[in-house]
RNA sequence: GUGGCUAUGGUGUAAUGGUAGCACAGAAGCUUGUGGAGCUUUUAGCACGGGUUCGAUUCCCGUUAGCCACCCCA
């Protein structure tokens, strides 16, 4: 048995004891099983939100087709180095976060907490760099963070993103910006966009000298955990939502006045491109992102009106040149985003823009007695292969309680099948709205309905 | 990982120091072959452990879980 736990600390196996004692194993008497709960951070998606998943992955998908990506699909389980080294070890995903599991030969694997570097990682192991450059790929698929749940995230959760792979020019980094806005704008919820730029790793020693000694003069007055991050990690300090530390970064230096030569003219030209797409954007110097492999372009999307609300990121993403590199490919630059179905999910309620389609069912198929039973099942395939949608509950026996069921789903007709239409070898359809009832020859019943229904 | 709030049938809720009512949903029936209304019957609950007490679902403590915020991000 493969065991799963956190990377640092071992999970606490305390987490069984809510069965009382007289329940367990011992009691002589009657067992009453304890029922296994839903682990903690894990959500079951049940039937009355399965159509908004639908929704959100036929629009995800169609986005995908009309800007020429292609769909990709990466494992759950991956080798711990891959995101060790590329989202970088010090970060707090690798750090705390990510669902370790040692298989049975004691090889270390983890449930990918994110996934551009399994991407990364087909991209070489597959050699997509013969393919026609840039590689265009889109994904959709569960991601795992081991975080303490709230509103808007679990454990377990979805994110759909889209990565071009091996093409460094500006004009990418605004066309994914230009799709992640209008993934969210098809589905009726308006963003803002939040850019910046982190430059390159020439660039990048620069700025940090010039933060370090910036917070130094302010040193007192910066939040604790500020004050130890600023040697490892000075950038960091930046997306501090310390409300002590809001004001010291008013003044804090703009990495975009450091940035390098080529690095500031790709930037100029991204944000060029963008306002020729009249793209709301707006420059927050502040933005810097968790994971270590991003350079150059950041960007993050908010619905509008909450940027500064916590769990209100709806995605992200950025530049990623170094990354292949990291994992042992050739350089190759890169560019994409990440969204939160979760997130698109919940803002699309609130919002109501946008509504999964009802499901629609055209008959119900009513049976009385067990020889009609048989007969009704035969008409449902009938039916069935004839494109209709139907329904039926063959657990009923009583009329009533199916033409209730029939009611409830709303269709347009019913079919009654008893006894006596076993014998003449007929059904009844009954229309549900004028309650007026016509006897039908059974094999005739499906084209028929075809034409009531105009199907046909 | 830190803090705050909460915990009663499947769902939403009520009351109570003497072990629980209601609504919706579910099941059966009123009509032994006819829905949208109504009626009857019925299924199902005090998160777990400890303490105070003659007695705890109720008060106290702990655990667990959920929610919210921090953190981080999606």
């Amino acid at each position: 048995m493969p065991k799963i736990s956190k990377t640092k600390s071992a999970p606490k196996l305390a987490h069984k004891t809510h069965e009382a004692p007289h329940v367990q194993e011992d009691a002589g008497a009657k067992k009453h099983p304890r029922t296994p709960q839903l682990v903690r951070g894990m959500k079951d998606i049940l039937p009355y939100e399965t159509p908004w998943w639908d929704l959100l992955y036929a629009r995800v998908a169609d986005i995908g087709v009309s800007y020429g990506f292609e769909r990709i699909e990466t494992p759950v389980v991956e080798e711990t180095a891959l995101f060790a080294r590329s989202i970088g070890k010090d970060t707090d995903i690798v750090e705390k976060e990510m669902y370790a599991i040692t298989d049975t030969e004691g090889e270390k694997l983890v449930l990918r907490p994110e996934n551009t570097a399994s991407i990364v990682r087909a991209y070489i192991n597959h050699g997509m760099l013969n393919l026609t450059q840039p590689v265009k790929l889109w994904y959709w698929g569960p991601m795992f963070r081991h975080e303490r749940p709230q509103s808007g995230r679990y454990r377990q959760f979805h994110q759909f993103g889209f990565e071009v792979l091996g093409d460094e020019s500006p004009i990418v980094d605004a066309e994914l910006i230009l799709i992640a806005y209008n993934v969210y704008k098809n589905l009726g919820i308006n963003t803002s966009i939040q850019i910046n730029s982190i430059g390159c790793g020439k660039c990048r020693g620069a700025y940090h000298q010039s933060l370090i000694a910036y917070y130094r003069t302010v040193r007192h007055e910066m939040c604790e955990n500020c004050r130890r991050r600023l040697q490892k990690n000075p950038l960091r300090a930046l997306d501090c939502k310390e409300p002590q530390c809001q004001p010291l970064k008013k003044d804090a230096p703009h990495f975009v006045d450091y940035l390098c030569e080529p690095c500031k003219e790709h930037f100029l030209s991204v944000l060029e491109y963008l306002d020729e797409l009249e793209l709301p954007y707006f420059l927050n110097h502040s933005l810097v992102r968790g994971l270590d492999y991003y350079n150059r372009t950041v960007f993050e999307l908010y619905a509008a009106g909450e940027e500064e609300g916590s769990q209100s990121a709806l995605g992200g993403g950025g530049r990623y040149d170094g990354l292949a590199e990291i994992l042992g490919g050739r350089p190759t630059p890169a560019c994409g985003f990440a969204q939160g179905c979760e997130r698109a999910i919940l803002k699309m309620k609130e919002i109501e823009a946008l509504k999964p389609p009802a499901d629609i069912v055209h008959i119900f198929v009513a049976q009385i007695g067990n020889q009609a039973k048989s007969k009704a099942l035969k008409l449902f395939e009938n039916l069935r292969a004839a494109g209709i949608t139907v329904a039926h509950n063959l657990s009923k026996n009583g009329l009533r309680p199916q033409l209730e069921i029939a009611n409830k789903l709303g269709v347009r007709y019913s079919l009654v099948i008893g006894q006596k239409e076993v014998q003449d070898e007929t059904v009844i359809i009954r229309d549900m709205e004028s309650g007026g009832q016509e006897s039908i020859g059974f094999n005739k019943a499906a084209n028929d309905l075809k034409k009531k229904l105009g199907l046909s």
